[in-house]
DNA sequence: CTCGTTACGGTTGAA
DNA sequence: CCTTCAACCGTAACG
């Protein structure tokens, strides 16, 4: 942390100017949604919050049309970043939709083997206690005494898995559903109205907000 | 000029 | 119920 006089040789952010004036955003918006800002292209949007649908939709329809995103960065008002990002995304995924957002990591406390393992002991035998299948990853040779997950790690292994309360239900092990199709109806009403086309700058403010 | 990359401040949500 | 914290977000700026 010492000898930051001239040449500093990481590439750090000398001086980010995101701090805005505590107190006074450079431009602020209020919508349905929360506090909108203004970026420097003229568009809103939320910090820290995916853009809404409609809009990624439009930047990857207009690549299809042969639209160079550096245009329709200016036309949607979206930073040429985002707009690389969901055309990166789109062509890998075929998705347009945002990633996860939130929620905690799978908690992986026991190798992928044993979590697996685990697993399959539960769907033949949905009445296995966590101190059975402990037991039964040691006999089997899965694990050795010094690696064999606890209990509690085992029974959090199977709460995870199996939705908590162990029911039996018929297994399938079709996890495919990330592709919902991304076809909105147009009842969905979201920052859509302020974020049209044209102007970002109307001012709806409700009275109150659930949530 | 374009565009890939990334620090940053921010929000979210399962554990 | 509340807190944690790693995942993702878009912007701004660098290269």
């Amino acid at each position: 942390m010492t000898a930051l006089a001239g040449g500093l040789p990481r590439m750090m952010r000398p001086a980010p100017h995101q701090n805005y004036p505590r107190g006074g955003y450079s431009l602020e918006v209020s919508t349905p949604l929360g506090q909108g800002r203004v970026n420097q292209l003229g568009g809103v949007f939320i910090n820290g919050r995916p853009l809404p649908n409609h809009i990624r939709h439009k930047i990857v329809e207009m690549a299809h049309h042969g639209i160079r995103p550096c245009v329709i960065s200016r036309q949607l008002r979206v930073s040429h970043g985002c707009v690389s990002k969901i055309l990166c995304r789109y062509q890998e995924t075929g998705s347009i939709r945002p990633g996860a957002i939130g929620g905690s990591k799978p908690k992986q406390t026991a190798t992928p083997e044993v979590d697996k393992k685990i697993e399959e002991y539960k769907t033949e035998n949905p009445g296995m206690f966590s101190w059975e299948i402990r037991d039964k990853l040691l006999k089997d040779g899965i694990c050795d005494r010094n690696n064999v997950p606890s209990v509690s790690a085992i029974s959090r292994i199977m709460r995870s898995k199996f939705g908590g309360v162990g029911d039996d239900e018929e297994d399938d092990d079709e996890v495919v559903k990330r592709e919902m199709e991304e076809n909105e109806p147009r009842t969905k009403h979201s920052i859509d109205g302020i974020l049209g086309d044209r102007c970002a700058f109307h001012y709806m403010k409700p009275p109150t907000w659930p949530e």
